[in-house]
DNA sequence: CGTATTACCTGACTTTAGTCAGATACTTTC
DNA sequence: GAAAGTATCTGACTAAAGTCAGGTAATACG
C-alpha cells in the first residue's frame, strides 16, 4: 500500500465507518432497532414536523408512519395536527420520551468523551475534526442574520480579536479600535451575518450603519477549520445583498497588512482602494465599493 | 448550541455519518445489496480465507456461506479448498470479479477525489484526516518488523530527515551523520520496526548492530498524526524485546536538544545518560540501557 | 364551488439481514 | 483408530427495512 492522498482518505473512511458501527451497536443495546432509535433522536434533536423528519432521515412515508406508531405505542412521543395546516403533523417527546432520548445522548456523549480522554492533545484532535467536518459539510453551510450579541456571534468575535492580537505586529486591543456599538450592527441600521455549519459558527461579518453617507464592513473572520471553502466570499456576497436591499449606496472598509487573505479578497471582488477615511490606529488599507440598488 | 468539545465531536459524527451514507448509496447503485458488496470488496482487498473474511466482516457462518454462494452464482468468485487444511476454503476473484471490484474501487476513489478537489488546502485536510483516523484506530495500530529498504520504511525515514532539517538549529544533512547502512538494521545484526495503522506507516525505529559490544537505537520517529497515542513508547518496548531475544546485552543511543519529547521519553523509561560515545556532529545527549536477556 | 394537490396513513407485499440447530467432511489428539 | 474438535454448509426460521398502491382528510387554486 502506498501513502498517496486517495488511500489516506480511504483509510479515514474505514476508521470512521468502524467507529460509527460501534455507536450503532451501543444504540442497539437499548433494545430498540436502529430505525426507531434514529427517529427518536431526530425528534429529540429539535425536528418536529413529520415532513421535515422524513426528508432528514430519507424515509418512505409508509415506513415513517409505522415508526411513528411504534414510538407512540411505547409512549415516547405525542403527535398532534399542525396549527396552521392540520394535514401537517407535529411530533414531540413525552416525559418518557425525553428520558429515553437523554439515554441515547448519554451514549453518544460517552463515546465522544472516551475518544477525547484517550488523546493527549485534545485541542489538536478537535481542530482536525472541525476541519474535516467543515470540508464534508461544505454544501450544508448556511448564512444567517443574527444579533451581534448572540452567543455564537460573540464566540466568533472573541476568536477574531484573539487572532488579531496574535497576527498584528503590535498586538490588538479592541478598546483602542473604533469598536462599533452592537446597535450599529443590527437592523435597520446595520446587520451581522454568521456562517453556520450544523450549528457550529464558522465565520462572521458585520455591516455597521453610519451617518456619513456610507456603511462600513467590519469583523470579517473565518474559522481556521473552514478556510479554503469560500466562506468569506459568501459572507461578503450576503452582506452586499443585504446592503443593496436596505438602500445602502456605498460600502467602506479598512484592513491591516498582516491580513493578506482579506486584502486579496477585496482586491479580487471589485473593491477600490481609497485614502484613509478614519483615525483608527490599526488599519493600513482602506477600500470602498459602490452598491447597485435593487 | 454551544461549541464545547463534546458537541464538536458530535457534529463531526453527524458529518461523517452522512458522508458514509452517500458512499453506501453509491455502492447500492451497482444493483447489489451492501452485504455482498462489502464481501466482494473485502475479497478484492486481499483477504482470501473464509474464516478471515468472517471475522473481519463479523458475519455469522450461515450468512457468510450464503453470501459466498451468491457471489459464486454471479460468477465473481471462485472457492477452493485450502492446500494444507482442506476444511479451510480460499476465495479469489474471477476476471469478472476483478472488473466488478474495480468498479467499486472507482466509486470510492471518485468520492475521495471529489472531496479533495473541493478543498483549497488538501494537505491540511489530509493531515487532519490522518490525525482523526489515528485517534480512532488507536487500538488497531500494529508493530511490524520490516526491511529498512521497504517503501513504507523509506517514507518514514524521509519524513524523519525532513523534520530534523526543520527542527535542528543548523539543519540536518544525513550524509554528515553516521548513517547506518541498511544492512546493519536488518536481522540478524539489527532490526527495523514500523508502527502501522491500517497500512499507513505512523512511526519507525531502527536497531543497528555494531561490533563494539552494544547495539544502537536509531531513527525513532512518529508521524505528527499519531503523536500523543503512545506510539514511540510501544516502538521502544518492541525494540527492547527484540534486542533481548537476539541476545543483545547493552543498548545505546544519542539525541539532540531540539527533540525534547524524545529526551523526556528516554529519561522516563529507564535510560541512563552517559558520556559522548561517538563523533557524530548532531547529538548533544547520550544514553544507554542494559537489556535483561530472556 | 369543484377539482387538484398535499400530507399522512394503511395494508399487503419483498428484500435484506441475521439466527440457530443440525449435517458434513475434514483434522487433531490421545 | 476412535473420539473430540474445527470449518463450512444447509434448511428453517425471525426481525428489520424498504416498497407500493391505494385511501382519507385537509388545503390550495382557478
Amino acid at each position: 500500500m502506498t501513502t498517496d492522498a486517495i488511500s489516506r482518505i480511504r483509510r479515514f473512511q474505514r476508521a470512521v465507518t468502524s467507529e460509527i458501527g460501534v455507536l450503532d451497536e451501543s444504540f442497539l443495546g437499548r433494545g430498540r432497532p436502529l430505525g426507531p432509535a434514529r427517529l427518536l433522536n431526530a425528534i429529540g434533536g429539535g425536528r418536529s414536523e413529520v415532513s421535515e423528519l422524513r426528508s432528514y432521515l430519507q424515509l418512505d412515508s409508509g415506513l415513517m408512519s409505522r415508526l411513528l406508531r411504534g414510538l407512540e405505542a411505547e409512549g415516547l412521543i405525542e403527535i398532534e395536527a399542525g396549527a396552521e395546516d392540520s394535514r401537517r403533523r407535529n411530533v414531540k417527546l413525552t416525559a418518557a420520551g425525553e428520558v429515553e432520548y437523554t439515554a441515547y445522548e448519554t451514549l453518544s456523549n460517552t463515546q465522544a468523551q472516551a475518544m477525547l480522554n484517550k488523546h493527549q492533545a485534545p485541542d489538536r484532535l478537535l481542530a482536525a475534526m472541525d476541519l474535516v467536518a467543515s470540508a464534508m459539510g461544505r454544501d450544508r453551510i448556511t448564512y444567517e442574520q443574527v444579533d451581534p450579541r448572540d452567543e455564537r456571534a460573540i464566540s466568533c468575535l472573541q476568536a477574531y480579536y484573539a487572532e488579531l492580537a496574535a497576527r498584528l505586529e503590535h498586538g490588538f486591543d479592541v478598546t483602542l479600535s473604533a469598536d462599533p456599538d452592537a446597535a450599529d450592527m443590527r437592523p435597520p441600521r446595520g446587520s451581522f451575518i454568521l456562517a453556520l455549519s450544523d450549528g457550529l459558527p464558522l465565520g462572521c461579518v458585520g455591516l455597521k450603519g453610519t451617518d456619513k453617507g456610507y456603511s462600513e464592513v467590519k469583523r470579517l473572520w473565518v474559522s481556521p477549520a473552514a478556510r479554503g471553502l469560500g466562506v468569506s466570499r459568501r459572507l461578503m456576497t450576503e452582506l452586499e445583498r443585504i446592503a443593496a436591499e436596505t438602500g445602502v449606496a456605498l460600502l467602506r472598509l479598512d484592513t491591516n497588512r498582516a491580513l493578506p487573505e482579506a486584502l486579496a479578497l477585496y482586491q479580487k471582488s471589485g473593491w477600490t482602494e481609497i485614502e484613509r477615511f478614519n483615525d483608527d490606529p490599526y488599519p493600513d488599507y482602506f477600500f470602498e465599493k459602490r452598491v447597485t440598488p435593487v
